[in-house]
Formats: C-alpha cells, structure tokens, sequence
DNA sequence: TCTAGGGCTTCCACCAACTGGAAGGTCAAG
DNA sequence: CTTGACCTTCCAGTTGGTGGAAGCCCTAGA
C-alpha cells in the first residue's frame, strides 16, 4: 500500500501519516523508488492512532498505548492507568472552561450590545479583581 | 517602572511582558540604559490583558478589544461581539470535551484494571466504529 | 514516443502563545 | 571591587500538525 491507500484506509492526510513516521509511531517499508509502503498492520495501528486522537490522547500517551496494544503480555492496570490520567486531563480542561464560560456569559449577558459605548465587558476587564496575583502578593 | 515591577503588578511573567511588546501589544519606552521603562498605563494595559488570557481571548482577541477599551467612541455591540464568538468557541470546545470524556470514562469503567492482559481500551481503539472517514467514503 | 496528470518524495516555514536558557550589560549594596 | 539581582537580546523548543515549493515516478492517452 502507498500513502495515499493508507490514508483513504484510516482517515488519516498524508501529511499527518508521514509526520507520525517523522516521531517514530510507525515504520513502513521503502520500495526501490523510494516510496513509503504500508504493511496491512501499519494500517491498522495508523487506524488506532486516529482514534486515540480523536479520544484527545497526546502523541506520547498513543505511544504507550501503542506498546501496550503489542505487548501481549501487558497488564490492562496499565492501560487504564493512562485512560485515567487523561480522563483527570480532560475534566480539568472542562472545569476551566466551564468556569470562562460561567464569567463570560455573565458579561455578555450585562452588555446592551447597542451603538453605546458603554461596557461592562470592558469594564470587568479593566477592573483589578479580588483573587488576582498582585494582591496575593501584597497580602503577604 | 521596570519590566519586574510590572510583571509583580500584572502578575504576568516578565517574558510574557516581552513578548506582547514583540507582537505589539504594549509599546513601553526606554531608559538610557536600554531598560524598558513602563507607565501606568502600560501596567493597567498588560493586567487588562492578563484577566483577558485568563478568559481565554486569543491575542488577536485581545488586539481588538484593547483598541476598542481605548477607543471612547465604541459601540458596546462590537465589544458584546467578540465575546458572543468567544463564547461559542468555549461552548464547542466543551461540547467536544464532553464527548470524549463520556466515551473514555465508559471504556475506563469497563476495563479491569489489573495484571491481566485483557482491555476492553485496547480493544475499542483497534476497532473501526460505524462512523470513521473511511467507512464514509466507502458508503458512496 | 511524447506528454499530461496524478501521486510520491524531501525540506523548509509557519501556526499560538509562550518558556527556557545562554551570553552579556547595569546597578546598588557591602 | 565584587557579588548578586536585574535587565538586555537572541535562539531554540514546545504540540501536532499544515502549506507550499521543487522535483522524481508512473501510467494512460494521442
């Protein structure tokens, strides 16, 4: 297989597969003219890569996984450690987000939005807030 | 004021400083001696920015909404805009958070976790599911 | 047989938003 | 006079690719 089959195959662009090859996520074969060749489980694990990725695994989380799927005799403890840890990794990211959001909204919501200029989005980002690090420092 | 001076106000790190000069952001003037000598406007200016980081505006983002927070004749509309599109950027970003949290934390629930080579993870991610690019194109 | 087109190759640059570190100038205190 | 804290610039690295240029390779059609 060459490339562009691959990537039909698992969704993936060539420049994201030729970039993997780059970081050593797979090793195809070279035929005489140079192109790259896809073995069946070069496929397969590209296909696993586009998963992981889209679940939000890091390159070096789908590394390990990767090994892990190999190795016949891994303990799955290991594999759920990784899920886990990234699971914690995505719960954060939503908190933060949930806690822009909450903020945002808010001031969205005080602001008329008209052709005044008054604005209390300008004005919140203008203002020192209670929690801020300067006056943590100060506090001490 | 010098740039360890303003980065204890604004709370942002002195790097950070340098680089909204690089892209811009802040204009500060210098001594004699080649320091860059901060205003009060400038801190105010760099602690606008760093409340507006910390709610996720881009540096573009931010870019506009300085000129529009120092110009005195805005419409609050344009100022309401940026922050609706922000918002809904948060709210995708969230939505697709969600999602793969809710598969991870399903898979992470079905998996042992022990010294048994047998994951249900594993399993998943080596599986082409129903709605892959590639089962897209072949459905043509 | 030539040519046009796709597909393939490498390499370099760029994106966001910093961060780390090296090499070196400046300044105030002891 | 030296030490140490600041400050300067510049270069490189981070994450995970993406875009484009220059240039082979291969096949089909005129």
């Amino acid at each position: 297989m060459n490339i562009g089959d691959v990537a039909a195959l698992s969704g993936l662009p060539a420049k994201t597969i030729r970039y993997y090859e780059d970081v050593g996520l797979v090793k195809p074969l070279r035929s005489t003219n140079g192109y790259r060749t896809f073995r069946e489980s070069d496929a397969h694990k590209l296909a696993f890569l586009g998963r992981s990725r889209a679940l939000g695994f890091s390159i070096e989380d789908c590394r390990n996984l990767i090994a892990l799927y190999e190795d016949e005799k891994r303990a799955s403890a290991e594999v759920k450690d990784i899920a886990e840890q990234h699971l914690e990794r995505i719960d954060d990211k939503i908190a933060e987000l949930k806690e822009m959001r909450a903020t945002l909204a808010h001031l969205v919501d005080a602001c008329a939005g008209d052709h005044r200029p008054d604005c209390p989005i300008l004005a919140d980002l203008a203002t020192k807030h209670r929690d801020e690090e300067q006056l943590k420092n100060t506090a001490l």
